[in-house]
DNA sequence: CGCCAGATGTTGACAACGCCCACATTCCCT
DNA sequence: AGGGAATGTGGGCGTTGTCAACATCTGGCG
């Protein structure tokens, strides 16, 4: 851990508080959901005081954030890496598989990313991290498109809401992911 | 207000602090977010001490709750009133629009209802709320399979998921509402 | 080398919150 | 009329987010 920290343990300076303080959120994020995602048993873990954190995040919104923020990293990389195995024809339905796999592996995070606790407009880095990830989407959408499919305007949309609304029923448990996967055939 | 109760406002005991303070978390939640809601300030809104609540809800989680609950007997009530002024046949469709204006007009509620933070589990009547208004949605879903539409089955899934997707992405000030209807069509 | 500005971490404090306790007041049933 | 149950009050504890003042370290500049 901390890998690019050239300071001990016993050291004034952290190091890398910032990484650990997010790696900490992340735990505690998927151990007992957003509310047990708390400053101060960030810096409890990382091994700071309860006032580090300011030097790194204005604010525990601003910590959430990040944890999102790396959320849609998270995503945007797992989907790329599944399109990247899959003949072009099918990339659709490989975002939109690794689309309903984060939604039932990270459900946390999931939620923390769309259940609208955050406001982007409040997050510049996280507006523009989902604006990534969301651009990836529709460029595989209109590659679909343009390749025959027909994918386009208000199908891309109907698309794109039908595997939104599967990885939210997903994250809740109100159905599993095979359901949900059949559903994208 | 409180038109049930026959105390006024000087007496000791309250007489309908329990719809009151539903009443003042609806007004934090639509104003606020579910974070603004506390069960201090909901009791500093209906004008009891700042423990007066515990005796209507055992927990902060469970005012949260009763909220819910309330949000789906409004979405279950304007649903059937939707469903009633149409054609048969274009039932379903209401159902979806009705639900869309929820998700548009009730953003916050809507979050609480369907975001994660409440646990059914935990929380029984409004479990049972939940899988009222879930059953009526079954039940015109059914009814529009019988009448020859095919809908059921795998499709019935998409149709729940492709609704609850743009409810969602209308929550989020993703999409407006007009959008999300015309991919209802 | 010496030193200082800025970055980073610490200590202490405050208000608000959820929740628990003991106590007060009122309602309702016998 | 009386007494138990329901309801509301007041005080208190521990936790949290945030602010302010102070301490320590680091890197660059003379």
């Amino acid at each position: 851990m901390w890998a690019l920290s050239t300071s001990g343990e016993g050291t004034y300076h952290h190091g890398n508080l910032r990484r650990s303080l997010i790696a900490a959120a992340q735990a505690l994020l998927r151990s007992g959901g957003i509310e047990a995602v708390t400053l101060r048993e960030a810096a409890r873990q990382a091994g700071v005081s309860h006032n580090a954190p300011y030097r790194h995040f204005p604010s525990r919104e601003a910590l959430l954030a990040a944890v999102a923020a790396e959320g849609f990293r998270t995503l945007h990389r797992t989907q790329s890496d599944a399109a990247a195995e899959v003949d072009p024809a099918d990339r659709l339905k490989a975002f939109g598989r690794a689309y309903l796999r984060f939604a039932a592996e990270e459900r946390a995070t999931f939620r923390l990313m769309f259940g609208g606790t955050l406001d982007p407009a409040d997050h510049p880095e996280l507006a523009a991290v989902a604006r990534g990830t969301f651009g990836a989407l529709v460029a595989v959408t209109q590659e679909d498109a343009t390749s025959g499919k027909g994918i386009v305007g208000r199908d891309a949309l109907r698309a794109w809401a039908l595997v939104h609304g599967l990885a939210h029923l997903v994250a809740d448990r109100q159905i599993d992911t095979a359901q949900a996967e059949a559903c994208l055939m």
